[in-house]
DNA sequence: TTGTTCGTAACTTTTGCAGTTGCATTTGTA
DNA sequence: TACAAATGCAACTGCAAAAGTTACGAACAA
């Protein structure tokens, strides 16, 4: 796959799985369909599911299932659940001893956590069963 | 380095410049008090050269100067330079046979523009003059 | 009990970028 | 003129992050 391949991957498996809600798919489905691997699905999957947006089960039968209704999943849940902000980094800058990188960093990161913070407010007005709709 | 290592770079280089726009300084010495490598500044500021945010002489006492007075240079300015865009992509998605990926895309991507122009729209209030001055 | 599926760990491959080296070119100075 | 200092650029190496792969255990339904 090529860059942001997770949420990539995310989105666009979750806005298949609203179209129909009820049926269960496993990995290997969805790993045929994205062009890629059970354990790369399940591992950026596995995510989806800690944070709630999924459900898994194990054996004959099994497979991946939505949570909630598709109205009650936006594209911001998703992208919160990942866990890879695009945008700000969510701190760390190892204290530098130059001022002026200081002084920058303070300046550069209160932009970009504003950037940040309007991304999700704008993912959050999208659900997965929207994105369909438009198709 | 680390992430986003180029315009850390770019940012830091034209704080410090702004401090005394009149000095010419050295790939080295830039490259020392960065800590990094000669050849890495001039590869980053070399695209802000060719920005026209910066000028560089070659020879005995050359190096590179700041093309502008520090209050006409921007954040924004120097982010654009880089031609590395930290949200939007800028296109390119091999035309997916697939629909919803489709549908999918262009939602997502109309969002990351809107995100992509208002991170923007904030760098460009502050010049590189104003950063050394909230130190 | 057998087959299917997830869960996970370990390893390999790929890829992008920093770092490095080397050399041509330009330019100021002795 | 000769030399040293600087950029410009191309090619290579090294490294780290992520995808891809393999393997195996655990859970569960038929």
């Amino acid at each position: 796959m090529k860059r942001n391949s997770r949420l990539s991957l995310a989105l666009h498996t979750l806005s298949h799985m609203a179209g129909s809600p009820d049926r269960v798919r496993t990995s290997s489905d969805i790993a045929e369909h994205a062009g890629t691997n059970p354990v790369v699905v399940r591992r950026v999957l596995g995510k989806l599911r800690e944070a709630g947006l999924l459900t898994s089960e194990k054996g004959h039968a099994g497979g991946w299932r939505l949570a909630h209704k598709p109205q009650d999943i936006t594209l911001a849940d998703v992208y919160l659940a990942l866990d890879e902000r695009m945008v700000a980094t969510g701190e760390a800058s190892e204290a530098s001893a130059c001022s002026v990188e200081h002084a920058l960093h303070k300046r550069v990161s209160s932009v970009l956590e504003d950037v940040e913070e309007s991304l999700v407010k704008k993912l959050s007005e999208t659900s997965i069963s929207e994105v369909r709709g438009n198709a």
